[in-house]
DNA sequence: TTGTACGCGTTATCAG
DNA sequence: CTGATAACGCGTACAA
């Protein structure tokens, strides 16, 4: 069943005008008679007239329409980032056109592929776990297709960019633990490949330098698709627990991996903090009504939403090509709870 | 800047042929030779050509795209919902445009009357707790826009459906907490102009008055916005806790009350489940994690929205008028736990 | 003050 | 086999 809806044309015919007069009655024209504009606009609004956007965005080459693509909705952090986004589109009159990609690099592909054929104006994104190939993004790019990043960026890609000050954050969140006695402190990171995790890990490595601790490779996992797929945590959790010296402390670096990692230390009944300590992203008020409440590290979701959707209008309203890029860094709030101290 | 991308005519121009020939070439028509076609589709290639899908929507009238509207997509029972709605829409090849009401009436308004001139061929909603006049929806219903309620559906307009099972999830909920014993039963609910207040109510009170319960419509509030407000599920819990004989249990009517309720009970240090047995609904997988750990009426969220998608799709694609409106109910997991067991 | 014609990108129809 | 033209709905330069 079709939705049909009334037109110019519908309102000329009825009221014996060309399209062209309608039209600019409508526009409030200078040009046209009061008698002429009040007679059009009382018949629009009789018939509850609607300019059909698409056929204005074919016209002005542009649809008013805005892509976000994330691993996935359902993810407290990305939820948050998207209302951010939402937030600001809504009222710059933009439409948000919402993709999940699961974390899997052909869904990202494919999304692409469908969503920058001229449908969106602008695009946000945070690349899949498993991306490592950037070129389709590369060509849409050169090509002018507005694009910021956050979250998940892409450094070969001059363009804005909002991330979370990584590495400061989890650098706090280890020197915490370090400070809290932890001797063997274990981190769980999303996939290598992504430009957060190293910056993560450089975090965490810093800190251990600076307080003169080993750096141990053994205790440093990756989940490659980010805990998305269910064993992964618990496969690398059950590594991180058969090792000879186990570790005492987790930091854990990412959202998904923090929330299964705890699922399972509840599940086994492994006593937080005393038996091991954690710490972890997340983006969860439960976290701190959880017993023991959890010691976050918490990102700017909402605001990065929020300044990420800025900055794409920027872009997109911009006359000129921009060359100049901004690289915003949002600090974390390192909130230190009960898991994190024995 | 603009995003501009290469069209049918860029093609005609460059071999020398006609648009219509090139535009069947790439639809492998059958009037083509192949040596034309060949030439079309390499050259194509090499370009990277993608028809324009504003085009395409301008001439088949329908835009691949459905509208989802809800109160806030970060909310996890919302955000699990559009998580199954864009699994569905994706694999149709549609586009999701999100919207979030941040249960005002204006504020959707504002998202109907925009979404749906004609961007949108169908709609998914969850109205807001504020609305209670549903003409708009009603217009845009009966001139032909399919539309598909889910969780905050309308009784007056017929169409498909898709909710829980409110009264006997909440008629469980409530037998459960007097079967441990609890004598005085608070609830706490949405806006009560919302249907699936009343329904859920309607369970409250069917559990009761099974048992020989009095009810006491003291012991029932309502919070407006459902709790989207940040002081009014305080205000309402004080209030209860302030009543001579104070509720010794609560049952907590939506998401977003249910987390506000246990923050503040941790905040005041109101000890469950002895000091006040707590059930509510909530769709967080941290209700598990937390000490006690609570029990909820979690609702079969992801499945409601493919359900809702796939109910959508039907309607959008039938070539006839729909009649026949199904009214999908899910049966919701009541699961218990130690919040409400003292 | 109002009307005609064109273009946005595409496909369908009709001609050749 | 290929090309010209109309149409989708709108806004606007140009004509009247």
């Amino acid at each position: 069943m079709k939705f049909e809806a009334a037109t110019i044309k519908d309102i000329a015919k009825a009221l014996g005008l060309s399209v062209s007069t309608v039209s600019r009655a409508l526009r409030d024209s200078y040009e046209i008679s009061e008698a002429t504009k009040k007679r059009v606009r009382d018949y629009a609004r009789q018939i509850n007239y609607r300019p059909n956007p698409v056929a204005l965005s074919l016209k002005e080459k542009r649809t008013l329409s805005i892509g976000v693509v994330v691993a996935e909705i359902a993810n407290t952090f990305f939820s948050q980032v998207i209302n951010g986004i939402e937030s600001i589109a809504s009222k710059k009159g933009y439409n948000v056109i919402i993709s999940q990609t699961k974390e899997s690099y052909e869904r990202e592909e494919q999304i692409l592929e469908y969503l920058t054929s001229r449908s969106i104006d602008g695009l946000i994104i945070s690349v899949s776990s498993e991306t490592e190939d950037f070129s389709r993004l590369e060509a849409l790019h050169s090509k002018g297709l507005p694009i910021v990043f956050f979250d998940r960026v892409v450094d070969e890609i001059k363009t804005h960019k909002v991330i979370t000050d990584n590495l400061s954050g989890v650098y706090e969140a280890t020197r915490h633990l370090i400070r809290n006695k932890y001797k063997r402190i274990a981190a769980i990171a999303n996939s290598p490949t992504l430009f957060i995790t190293k910056e993560r890990l450089e975090g965490y490595k810093k800190a251990l330098e600076e307080h003169n601790m080993i750096y141990n490779p053994a205790l440093v996992k990756y989940c490659a698709h980010g805990g998305l797929e269910p064993e992964e945590v618990r496969r690398v959790l059950s590594e991180l627990l058969a090792e000879k010296q186990k570790p005492d402390a987790l930091v854990l670096l990412s959202d998904k991996i923090t929330t299964e990692t705890l699922r399972i230390l509840k599940e086994k009944n492994i006593q937080v903090p005393n038996e091991i300590g954690i710490i972890g992203f997340s983006n969860s008020d439960y976290t701190s009504m959880m017993s023991p409440s959890v010691s976050i590290i918490r990102q700017r979701a909402f605001e990065m939403g929020e300044i990420s959707a800025t900055l794409l209008f920027s872009l997109v309203e911009s006359k000129r090509k921009v060359t100049d890029f901004e690289l915003v860094s949002l600090a974390p709030e390192v909130i230190i709870r009960e898991s994190s101290q024995k």
